[in-house]
DNA sequence: CGTGGAGTTGACTTAAATCAAACGCAGTGG
DNA sequence: CCACTGCGTTTGATTTAAGTCAACTCCACG
């Protein structure tokens, strides 16, 4: 798609060896049930799903949304404190990795190891603008961040359509999840914006009227994304 | 110091090899400007720093604070999109590795280039929880969770006296930018917490007087933190 | 002594949360 | 076929947490 670095065939072998499995769920269910932290790795081949943390009263940020390509679960590997959950959004299909796998495969293929990292460093500058986005932007801006954010994204994957719309499957508890807003305050700037022509949500779709407008509010920079190894 | 996995005189030479040099700066220098990434990796060595980004209205998020033994610039290395900045909060000393050189390292010593995705993914654990408090705790469970987290982290790499108090050089403007809030804010809730007795905040240092009740007000749940490896 | 940065406090404003009530619509089952 | 239900969305009215503005204190420092 271009968006990917090339893989060499030998690679791709690497690859195919170190995958167990690929596993498909109905939208809604726990890719990665909060707190408990399986023994498996994942790609996310296809669908769309999200990374997320409750409070114990129930409050909920989402930390991510994941799309085709994005790959899940190295923190519990590392890492002893409370894992956060994975949830699909949509229906999904899934590439297994077995963790225990991780540390042979960074001894024997390094380069599949520095690939790996290098999706985790791409994860933590996203997880690093949404914190940005939570703690200084306020309403329009962070709604505009989101929609510019999730729409890039999804041109690198080829999700956008011809039409310059692409599939939507966020409800706005999501939205309002991610940006740290409530639900009604979400509604309303969503309509807002929407007003202003910046952008349209219809049947599922969003459409991006006004790319240039949404950038200015959310001041986003635009920038070239990288190719990416796709593992 | 038991916070560290205990590494082999071997691993240690390599780290030796690759390490380039060491560089010390006094506290607010910049170790790695805003929007210009340079061509090192850092390990900090001692003092404190902090990975921050600004919006072009000077509005200023910090994503996280460093503390020794912490690793900085790997996004760098593998994201062209915007960087954040890194600086010192205090005097500190840096450990320097030439960027160039990562991927060698994953290819000859693939047990370091494993202990650097380790830090790594324990850097997006923090983030991670730093945009759930951003994004879904109001100003006394932000403020109780920071404390208790940084006095945590201090503890793991001996930073917390016998009497229980830490070096804190935080002050109140950077209280404000890691946890989204506006400095007044900031200060009011601050002091309401030290007024209820949770904790001081005396001549540079940190007491946390009921770490139980921080913890309670921030929803934290207290896990053990696991050895991590030293770079 | 002045000067400036960090902390503190009071008065006031505002963005966003909360509460509550519709609305639209798809799915279900009598 | 149509009421009934439930989920997501929408809207209005009200409250509140947090932001803003402005002044003043307290040192540390030259």
């Amino acid at each position: 798609m271009g968006a990917f670095v090339p893989a060499s065939p030998e690679q791709i072998g690497h690859i195919e060896r170190f995958r167990c499995d690929t596993d498909m769920l109905p939208a809604g269910r726990a890719i990665i049930p909060e707190h408990q932290s399986g023994k498996w790795l994942y790609t996310l081949y296809a669908g769309w799903a999200f990374r997320f943390r409750t409070l114990s009263d129930g409050r909920r940020q989402i930390l991510n949304f994941l799309l085709p390509g994005d790959f899940v679960g190295l923190q519990e590997e590392f890492v002893d404190e409370d894992s956060c959950g994975v949830e699909a959004l949509t229906d999904v299909s899934l590439c297994v990795f077995p963790r225990d796998d991780l540390w042979p495969l960074f001894r024997d293929h390094p380069k599949l190891g520095y690939d790996i990292t290098w999706l985790a460093s791409r994860e933590e500058v996203w997880v690093d603008q949404h914190l940005v986005t939570a703690g200084r932007r306020n309403a329009d801006e962070r709604v505009a961040m989101l929609l510019i954010h999730l729409f890039r994204r999804a041109e690198r994957v080829a999700l956008v359509a011809d039409d310059g719309s692409m599939v939507f499957p966020l409800n706005q508890q999501h939205i309002a999840d991610i940006l740290g807003l409530s639900l009604v305050h979400t509604n309303r700037t969503l309509r807002r914006l929407q007003q202003m022509g910046f952008h349209r949500l219809e049947g599922g779709r969003l459409y991006l009227d006004d790319a240039h407008a949404l950038e200015r509010v959310a001041d986003y920079a635009e920038r070239p994304m990288r190719a990416v190894p796709l593992i």
